[in-house]
DNA sequence: TTGTAGGCGTTATCAG
DNA sequence: CTGATAACGCCTACAA
């Protein structure tokens, strides 16, 4: 436990003044002669010493690190996401600091809270849907903020990176219905979610353009934690007349479902043809292997990270970026015919 | 773009000192009038004032972040490792700052200094291996390192948090001998990391234990990145005298392995019988559901986060902390006796 | 090319 | 109880 050298014990054991230090530190703030910036490069390195970044940002509020806000990281969607934010960020040089909401308005107001406190440069979050106060305020103080996978339509001056859900759903509905399914139900994220909102649109969508009857009893909300998914199936499946395909378009509840499915006993796609919003290699191993919607999940983190740092210092007060990117339907073993009924 | 008002703003608006108005933001520190109290408060509740972390932690470096310094988050292993570290981090009011190294050396070097930088009060780390100067200064500096699933045996002063890897390739291995299995293959990690080596040793005994004969062909160790699992399972079917069962020991190479199965149309428990190091919920979901080796990651989250914390600041000096936790064996329908030799 | 001095926002010490 | 004031470690004009 010995304590840290500071930039002046450099410059005392080089024999220069901090301001040279200083600038051997910061290539381009300033001449160095080559002699002195090697010796005092070398004394640097005897005494090992590191500059200390909180003096750093002591100065000018740094674009050096970056908060990330997630719902969860131990959903795999949410866990690669970070990933890739996190491997973007360092090739840029940037920190990441990870933080979790749980889905809880409370938790992420205090997770906001520390974030203003820290200053960070930007914030990529899957926003719980309210703190709008704080959102708002953060964009006041100049924070670049990035809605990833959902937005709050009540903000619409925030930057927002999703994939087009939409679409997601019709294509994969549409899929169902070019099967013959006519019972087509979805078990999809709470209506309070754009994501949820905008997922069961695109299955309406589809169901009109195949000329289908709605039924509101085929339509699940279900939670994003939490086993809803699972009662939701159970539901399904007990209704009167029952649906032959499933689009299940919360990646959160997806192994709730197919739990579900398994433990009734309901074989597919023989009895329900599944389709599931998931990219777990897991998909792919099941009997039959899943057809499933893909997330450009390296996408979603690419350009939120660029927008999070785009704005260097204060905003540039255009309006708010909106990337849309299109999610890949991939088609397995999981859909077939619907069995004629008897 | 407004920019921060300082303490000094509040001060000024609630016409008091900076003094009073830092005793009112660390209670404890000071005695303030309760009517003054109230005063400031409410004039930075109006001000909208925020202290700066920047400059509390240029004053006491506080322990208040820590470094999480993992192989990948987008496998599934870590992710719930990053997550349960984060959320009780949170518990205790400490941030998070994730980085990756994707085993790389170079890059991990390069965290390490960011981390040096940052003066972050602790480290949980699943070390590649090298780089030890870098840890060992870490440590001389009063940082609280903890490797978490792995170790560095030739740094023996550092906490380590993993679970009982020996004690559970032995179990697994042993429940393949009392099937009746005679040829057991393994797939582990690396066996320049602790983790595949303990693993190796544990199958080993249990081979020993059972009076079965140890064959080389059949341990394989693969990378714990990389395509390297899914090679090793071509290798091991295409022997003279192949396997009749498979522990799967490198988590991250589970997926590739069971895929290159699939591919081979090797049946399971049928012609191969199957264990596999992973706890995600598909394994359940698989055909048949895989017999698995259960990690409590909840306990090694808690652990590791206990002691990145326990020594304050400066340590303790006392010997390192090493924490073994026991994984847990589930038995569900991948394992059954060999089919009979023609 | 190098040195000096002041300031960034907070906390801590010591007088009032 | 409250108020000046000196650090904390680094950067940056401005001088030399």
């Amino acid at each position: 436990m010995q304590k840290q050298p500071t930039i002046r014990d450099v410059a005392a054991a080089a024999g220069v003044s901090v301001a040279v230090v200083s600038r051997v530190l910061n290539p381009g703030s300033g001449p160095v002669a080559a002699a002195t910036r090697g010796r005092v490069s070398d004394v640097m390195e005897t005494l090992g010493y590191h500059p200390r970044t909180a003096a750093r940002e002591l100065k000018h509020g740094p674009p050096t690190t970056l908060g990330l806000l997630l719902a969860d990281v131990s959903n795999p969607f949410f866990a690669r996401l970070a990933d890739q934010v996190v491997q973007e960020a360092h090739s840029r040089g940037i920190q990441v600091l990870l933080m979790t909401t749980q889905e809880d308005d409370q938790l992420e107001s205090e997770r906001l809270a520390t974030l203003i406190e820290r200053r960070v440069s930007g914030i990529i979050a899957t926003p719980t849907g309210n703190n709008l106060d704080t959102w708002k305020k953060l964009q006041d103080m100049g924070t670049d903020v990035v809605f990833v996978d959902r937005s709050i339509p009540a903000l619409p001056a925030v930057d927002v990176v999703t994939i087009n859900n939409t679409e997601s759903a019709r294509s994969a509905t549409a899929l169902m219905a070019a099967h013959g399914h006519r019972r087509i139900a979805i078990i999809s994220g709470p209506a309070s979610s754009t994501t949820g909102r905008d997922r069961i649109a695109g299955y309406r969508e589809a169901l009109d353009a195949a000329g289908l009857e709605q039924d509101e009893l085929l339509i699940r909300s279900a939670a994003f934690r939490g086993a809803a998914g699972g009662d939701a199936t159970t539901a399904l499946l007990s209704l009167e007349d029952p649906p032959t395909a499933l689009v299940v378009a919360n990646t959160a509840q997806v192994t709730a479902v197919l739990r579900r499915l398994a433990h009734a006993g309901i074989s597919i796609p023989e009895e329900l043809s599944v389709i599931v919003f998931e990219d777990s290699p897991w998909t792919e191993l099941m009997t039959p292997p899943l057809t499933i919607v893909r997330q450009p999940i390296d996408l979603l983190a690419r350009h939120s990270v660029r927008l999070a740092l785009s704005n260097p210092s204060g905003k540039t007060s255009g309006k708010p970026t909106v990337v849309r990117v299109d999610a890949e339907l991939i088609e397995r073993s999981s859909v077939s015919r619907p069995k004629p009924r008897p």
